[in-house]
This record gives C-alpha cells, sequence and structure tokens, in this order.
DNA sequence: CTCAATAACGATACTCATTCTCATTCAGTA
DNA sequence: TACTGAATGAGAATGAGTATCGTTATTGAG
C-alpha cells in the first residue's frame, strides 16, 4: 500500500468517525506504517520527537484506535504497542521475543491461515463465543537475544 | 492431575528454584488449580480473601512464575493475568473477549496443533528466532456480552 | 478578510497496577 | 529453646496511562 493511499483511508476513516486528520495524527500513522510490528508509545516518542509531545502522542493513539486505523496490542510485559489495522497491513502474525520484549510481524502460510480460520468459527460457536479476530504468536528469544 | 500431584510437582519446581512452598504460595497455586483460565491479582485477591495481602500475592506470583509453577498472560488491556504453566494445565488456547476482558481456557483439535506447530517451528528457524512456545487466542465476544 | 465557534493540542495533575522497602514474623536447624 | 536466613505485610515509591483545563489552530459564516 502507498503512502498516498494510506494517507488517504486513514483521513476517510478519521472523517467517517467525525474528526480531522492532523499533522500530528498523520505523523504517528506514518511512523507506525515504517514500523516491522507493534510500537509502543516510547518507541513512537523516540522515533517522533518532541513534535509530538507525549501527552498527545496517547490522545491521537486513542482517537486513531476508536476510529479503527489503528488496533492496541497487549502482547508483551507491561505495555501496550500499536500497529496499523489490517485493512492496511494485511493479515498477519508476531514474533514475541520473551527477553527484550520486541515485537515483530510474522506471515503465515495461506493453507494454515484457513485452517486456523475454520477452527476459529468452529470452537468459538460451540462456545457461544462471537468471535471478531484471532492471533498467532510464536514466543521465543529473537536473533539479538539468542 | 490431582490436587496432591499438583501439589508434590509445584513443591519439587519451588526446591529447585530454592524456595519454600509456603502456606501462602499454596493458597495461591490451588485458587489458579480452581479457575478456568488465566487470573488477575485482584480476581485472586477476592478469592483468597485477606489471607493473602495484595503485596503479598504479586511476590507470590513472581516467585512462581520464575520457579516455573504459573505463567503471565498479558493479553488483556492493563491486566496481567496468571494460569498455571502447561506441565499442570496441558497445553491449550484462549477465549478473550473484547468487551469484559474475561479470558477462557480453550482446547484445539489435535490435528491443527500439530500443524501450528509445524509452522511454529519452520518460521522460526527461518528468522533465526528460537521459539520457546506459541498461543492462539481467540477474541471475541463471550455469551454475556452479545 | 475577520471573527466567533469548535476541534485539537500540550503541560500538568492525577490514577492505579505493580514494585520496592524495611521492620517483623516464621521455619528449619543445632 | 536459640539462632539465622527466608518469608511476610504494611506502606511508600514508581511509572504507564488518563483526565483536566487553559491555549492554539482550524473552520466557516458573514
Ligand atoms: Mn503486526
Ligand atoms: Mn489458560
Ligand atoms: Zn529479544
Ligand atoms: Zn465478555
Amino acid at each position: 500500500m502507498t503512502t498516498a493511499t494510506l494517507e488517504r483511508e486513514a483521513q476517510s476513516r478519521l472523517a467517517a468517525y467525525g474528526v480531522r486528520f492532523t499533522r500530528g495524527r498523520r505523523a504517528v500513522v506514518l511512523a507506525l506504517a515504517e514500523a516491522q510490528g507493534p510500537r509502543t508509545v516510547a518507541e513512537l516518542a523516540e522515533v517522533l520527537g518532541p513534535s509530538v509531545p507525549v501527552s498527545s502522542l496517547y490522545r491521537t493513539l486513542t482517537v486513531l484506535e476508536e476510529s479503527g486505523v489503528v488496533v492496541p496490542h497487549y502482547g508483551t510485559r507491561g505495555l501496550t504497542r500499536y500497529e496499523l489495522a489490517e485493512w492496511a497491513t494485511g493479515h498477519h502474525h508476531h514474533l514475541v521475543c520473551i527477553e527484550c520484549g520486541t515485537v515483530d510481524d510474522l506471515e503465515i502460510p495461506e493453507g494454515l491461515e484457513q485452517r486456523v480460520e475454520a477452527v476459529v468459527e468452529e470452537l468459538a460457536d460451540d462456545q457461544g463465543f462471537e468471535p471478531a479476530g484471532h492471533s498467532l504468536e510464536i514466543e521465543g528469544r529473537c536473533r539479538s537475544c539468542h
């Protein structure tokens, strides 16, 4: 997805939610587009510098989440991470380092993906659970933490 | 697994880690054994009552985690949950309610489990990642939150 | 273009889950 | 029983995340 398309889509979702696509919001969306996995507020603050103060960063991420532009990820100790929603990234999974906490994106083979989805539908139904998505994460030690 | 076996195993792991299996630690292990999914400190405190003060509960869970008796679960906003490790529960997955945050245990068919494991090994290897486990979670709305 | 009206921003105070500290109590051993 | 390190528990400290509120930027009517 090109940057222009990404911006247009984000713009449109924010508009549908009834808010503007401001400079700060654009900066956060673009920073997340550069990332190879979900990012913490601290990591984003590092990349963005003082142009987006931390209090604004938190508020921006909340707005982006509520408008469906980003999704939160809670897979690592004590820290919430954010990434662009699946309309932007495509469906994918994660490698989570249990040592340093970094999270990287990961694609899995289409065949497995389809079987996972089938099982998700079936099991969820059995339990009176209304499925909205699934996450498959591989936990272990990343290259740097071996 | 019987309560007696569970206690013996927990005992042994704590001993290997060099600490005692005290009354408070036993109470926490048994409370987790009763649960149908990972539990927050607040939920455990509710069940355990004042016999295990919150500051002790946190410390106890840290010790149990370090000795391999319990594992943390970070799948819901802002709260860490704990459950008995897989040697006690068997390998399983979770249903996570995106509305109320409750998490329930879930078994998946053996066939899928094996395929997931095969893919985990293969993909992790490709990425120079040393896999230690995986988690497959179904997100959606639970019966009470439909 | 000017001027309200409204949205967004940013510094700061606050909340609350979790961790730390330290004085006290407990358990194992001689 | 007395000694000693482990464990406990009350409360203080920490820090990620949220709420507040005065200021600034954007919008659109006139
Ligand atoms: Mn991702
Ligand atoms: Mn579980
Ligand atoms: Zn790592
Ligand atoms: Zn629910």
